[in-house]
This record gives structure tokens, C-alpha cells and sequence, in this order.
DNA sequence: AGCCAGGGTCTAA
DNA sequence: TTAGACCATGGC
């Protein structure tokens, strides 16, 4: 069975430089809440319809029926908008904390969950916190490595990897790159790097370095 | 038509 | 503490 670090590694050598999710806090923020079980593309709608309103201020003074209004195309919206206007108060009012706190924190406002509060924690404050969504468990079990609770994936991560929130954020958006691409819910893997996947396609050619251990990334 | 999409909450047993 | 219902829209 291979280590985070090596999935980690081959990811790397396959689909190449990472990308982050946002450079704006704000904007991860926001978009985390949205993409909430509804896909990207939804999400990228609304982000272009927000347009410049995409900043605390604005959604701060916006009523919350003009908010479910303008993320209606992500669904949830009555949901969604409350939660986006507690965040905001939140990170309006953000004191600098630890991680910890910060997670508690996040995990306490009504619609963030886990997932949501560890992309939050990776992609706009930069802390450790590996997220766990659809795509990073359905890796994990088509790979055969059998784990059953959120608690066994966390750790086969963060036991592995240095605890740096560049390489989760790295790592979590290879997983999309590598589920959306070539092993997404329905499709059989094209050019899957990783010959244990069991929806990796027979008589595949990909051909995929062994790879070093990085030493820094 | 019906399933799927980068979840989370609430309730019942 | 776990399973299932429910929330809602858009794409295919």
C-alpha cells in the first residue's frame, strides 16, 4: 500500500503544479459554503454574478433575501445565505488563534461541517487541517486501503505528510484534479497513475515514475 | 426521467 | 453513534 506521501508524490509528477483554490480569504470562503454538495461550475456562476459584491461589506448589508436571491443558482440557498452571513460576521471580527480554536470555532456557526471548516482552515488561513470530501474517499476506497470512518483517512494523511497546510492544499486539489479528470463517481480512469485503483481502466498504458520523496516542496 | 454534484442538520432507534 | 430524510439547483 502506498504512504500519503508517496500518492502525494505521484499526483505531483502526473498532473503538475497545484493550484490554489482562491488567493482571496474571503472569496474561499464564501465559494466553500456554495459548492456545498452542488457542482463547480454552479459555483462559478455566482461567483461571476456577485461580481465585485463579493467582499464582507457588501454581503454584510445585503438582506438575507437578496443573498438567497443572488446564490440561488447553487441550491440550499436559505441555508446557505444564513451561513455565509454568520461567516462573515465571523471573519469581520476574526482575532489572530490557533488552529484548534479556530476550527471550534468554524464548526460552531449552523452549516459548516468538517470539510468545510478544514478547506476554510487550508485555502484561506493557511493552516493544516487536511479536508476529507466525496472525491478524497472515494480515492481512498478504490485504492483498497478499507478505512471506514473520517478519523482513519485524517490520520493515514496527517500522519504522513509535514504538517504544512501548502502541502494539504496541494494534496486536496490534486485529489479533484485526479477524481475529476480520470475517476469521477461514473467513469472508469483513462490514464489513471495509480495501477492498484480498481476503476482504472485494463491494458491502461499510463506510465508513471516511482517517485522520490520530496524533501521540500 | 433520474442521477449526480468537492455537505450539513436533525431525528429516531 | 449511526442511518435516513431533507434541503434545492443545474447539467447531462
Amino acid at each position: 500500500m502506498l504512504t500519503a506521501l508517496e500518492i502525494y508524490n505521484i499526483l505531483r509528477e502526473n498532473y503538475g503544479q497545484p493550484r490554489w483554490w482562491s488567493d482571496d480569504p474571503y472569496t474561499v470562503i464564501v465559494q466553500a459554503v456554495l459548492v456545498q454538495n452542488t457542482a463547480w461550475s454552479n459555483v462559478e456562476k455566482t461567483t461571476l454574478r456577485l461580481g465585485d459584491r463579493l467582499n464582507p461589506q457588501y454581503i454584510n448589508a445585503v438582506s438575507a433575501e437578496e443573498l438567497e436571491t443572488l446564490i440561488h443558482p447553487c441550491g440550499f440557498q436559505k441555508a446557505k445565505a444564513r451561513t455565509i452571513k454568520a461567516l462573515t460576521e465571523w471573519f469581520v471580527s476574526l482575532e489572530t488563534k490557533n488552529r484548534t480554536e479556530m476550527r471550534n470555532e468554524l464548526l460552531s456557526i449552523k452549516g459548516i461541517g468538517e470539510e468545510t471548516a478544514d478547506v476554510i482552515l487550508v485555502y484561506a488561513f493557511h493552516q493544516p487541517s487536511f479536508p476529507l470530501d466525496a472525491y478524497t474517499r472515494r480515492f481512498l476506497d478504490r485504492m483498497g486501503y478499507g478505512f471506514t470512518k473520517d478519523s482513519e483517512r485524517r490520520l493515514f494523511f496527517e500522519e504522513n505528510l509535514p504538517l504544512d497546510a501548502t502541502v494539504y492544499g496541494y494534496f486536496h486539489w490534486l485529489l479533484l484534479e485526479h477524481g475529476k479528470t480520470h475517476c469521477s463517481k461514473t467513469m472508469k480512469c483513462a490514464l489513471c497513475p495509480f495501477s492498484s485503483c480498481t476503476s482504472r481502466q485494463k491494458n491502461n498504458q499510463s506510465v508513471f515514475t516511482v517517485s522520490q520523496i520530496l524533501s521540500s516542496t
